[in-house]
This record gives C-alpha cells, sequence and structure tokens, in this order.
DNA sequence: TCCTTGACTGATAGTTACTATCATGCAGTA
DNA sequence: TACTGCATGATAGTAACTATCAGTCAAGGA
C-alpha cells in the first residue's frame, strides 16, 4: 500500500495534483485508513498509470474521467473506448504537426536574427517578420 | 486604420484575445479616437503580427512581452532577442519530440485495442496498459 | 505525561491564457 | 427622440494545475 506522496515521487508527478486528481474521481475505489490517509494498492497504481499515460498523450481531465469510467463498465465499452482512443490519436497527430509547424516559424525567425547579425543589418524588426508569421 | 474586431477578423483570433493582450501592453502605442476605440495602424498590424506568430510558436505572454519591450530599445537589443529565440526555438525542439511520444502512447495504445476486439480477448484494460505507458 | 515533529487532510486562493457576459457610452439612422 | 450597432472596461468563468493554510493524528523524545 502507498500513500499519494509514495505514489507522486513513483510517477514523478506532484502530490497536488494526484489529490486534484483523486477530487475528479479519476482513481476509483481508493481506500483510506482510521487516519483518513488515502491508500493506493498496486490495482490502484495502474489505474494512475493509465491517467497519466492518457494525460500525458494531451486528452483533457473531463475526457478521462469519461473513459475511467467507461472502463468500470467492462468488456461491452470496449468499442466505444477503441473509438475514444482513435480520436485522441488524430488530435494528437495534429498536434505534432502543428509543433513541428511553431518550430518553424522560430526556426526561421532566428536564421533571420543570425543573418542580421552577421552582415550588421540596421532595423530588422520587421522585416525578420515578413518571413517568419506564416501570413504572408 | 483597423478597429479590433478588423484586427480580429484578419488573423482569425476572438477580439477578447486582442482586447487581453493590449491590456497585458503586447501591442505598444495603440491610438484611440474620439470614441476611444483601439484604432490599429498597419505598422500596429505588424505588430500584432509578430506577437501572433511568437504565441502560436508557443511563447508565454510573459516572455512575449519581454520581447516586445527589447524591441523598442532597438539594434542595442538584437543580441539578446536573438537568445530569446533561441532559448524559445529549444523549446520547441523538445515539443515536437514529446508530443511524438504522446502519439505513440496512443498509437500502441490503440492496436491493441484493435488486437483484443478481433480475437475477442476478454479483460484487456490492463494488459494494454503494460505495454503503452511508458513506464514498464 | 507533555510536547514537538512530521505526514496527511480538505478548503481555499493563486496562476496562465483565454472566453464570455455585463452595463455603459457614443454615433448614426428612422 | 428612440433605436440599433459597435466599441469600451470591469468582472467572472474556464481548465489544469500549483501552492498555502489550518487542522488532525500518531510516533518519538525530555
Amino acid at each position: 500500500m502507498y500513500t499519494i506522496n509514495d505514489v507522486a515521487q513513483i510517477f514523478s508527478v506532484s502530490p497536488y495534483t494526484l489529490r486534484f486528481y483523486a477530487k475528479k474521481e479519476l482513481f476509483p475505489n481508493i481506500v483510506r485508513d482510521k487516519q483518513n490517509t488515502r491508500l493506493f494498492s498496486d490495482k490502484d497504481l495502474e489505474y494512475v498509470e493509465m491517467v497519466l499515460a492518457l494525460r500525458h498523450s494531451g486528452m483533457s481531465l473531463s475526457s478521462i474521467k469519461n473513459y475511467i469510467d467507461l472502463c468500470a463498465l467492462g468488456d461491452q465499452s470496449i468499442t466505444e473506448r477503441l473509438h475514444i482512443i482513435q480520436n485522441e490519436l488524430n488530435n494528437a497527430e495534429e498536434k505534432v504537426q502543428e509543433s513541428i509547424r511553431q518550430r518553424n516559424i522560430l526556426k526561421t525567425k532566428l536564421s533571420y536574427y543570425e543573418k542580421a547579425i552577421k552582415i550588421g543589418e540596421k532595423n530588422i524588426i520587421w522585416s525578420e517578420l515578413k518571413h517568419s508569421n506564416g501570413h504572408n
């Protein structure tokens, strides 16, 4: 059995976050000892693991809550869960593409700065923009 | 001269966001008419463009504010601005890698669901996890 | 036995970056 | 004059944390 601080250490998250998640009922059926301290079993750790993995993948807490509730229904909810993951995968794919675009904006901007500094060009604030904001 | 709603349309942002940015002084020297309405010049549009591009690249508003203030100092701040952009580029690069990892977590998870549904496996909630959370 | 220390608790407030609603004000038109 | 439309600042709400707070309880030392 693990306390919330043990769990926080195991998964490298803050205990605040775990309590926040617990309040949102993202970990079902966590037992308490007589001092009211949460005690996580190994099974509970697997739930924590799953929630963190999904959160890490960019899913919102309310979607995760929905997903967790579906898990509790067992096998009958498998296809629905599949659709949720499929949808999240699409979002994640878009995020990858978006992050690449964003990185490229900065890359272009940086190369303009480097060029400007090398040749000692003046007033590059605007000219550098023209080629790095994606609107022109 | 453009109103805040014109600008919102031009750059496909909400006017709320632009007012929010204006309050944070991300657009310097916006003039007002006698009705107190903000009037954006073409030069102001370039500032808006720059702020949105930087925001789009993942920079925080306070960093952008800092950057904008440096712009006002002119050429003497070029190397400092270069360092800021360099730093943001590093962050962006990390974000790309992170988003790819996140997408792969979901990809793996999805393939387990698909396999499970095809062969009619039961209780895959945990087994699928073992291979998709990155902790094992 | 008393007292301090340390771990956990819920409640609450603060953070970032928006997003939305509100009453107000002014300018132009019927 | 009344109405419509667009702008305003103030304010409140949102997500997902992050941090602080007082309070509780048990274990250990003087």
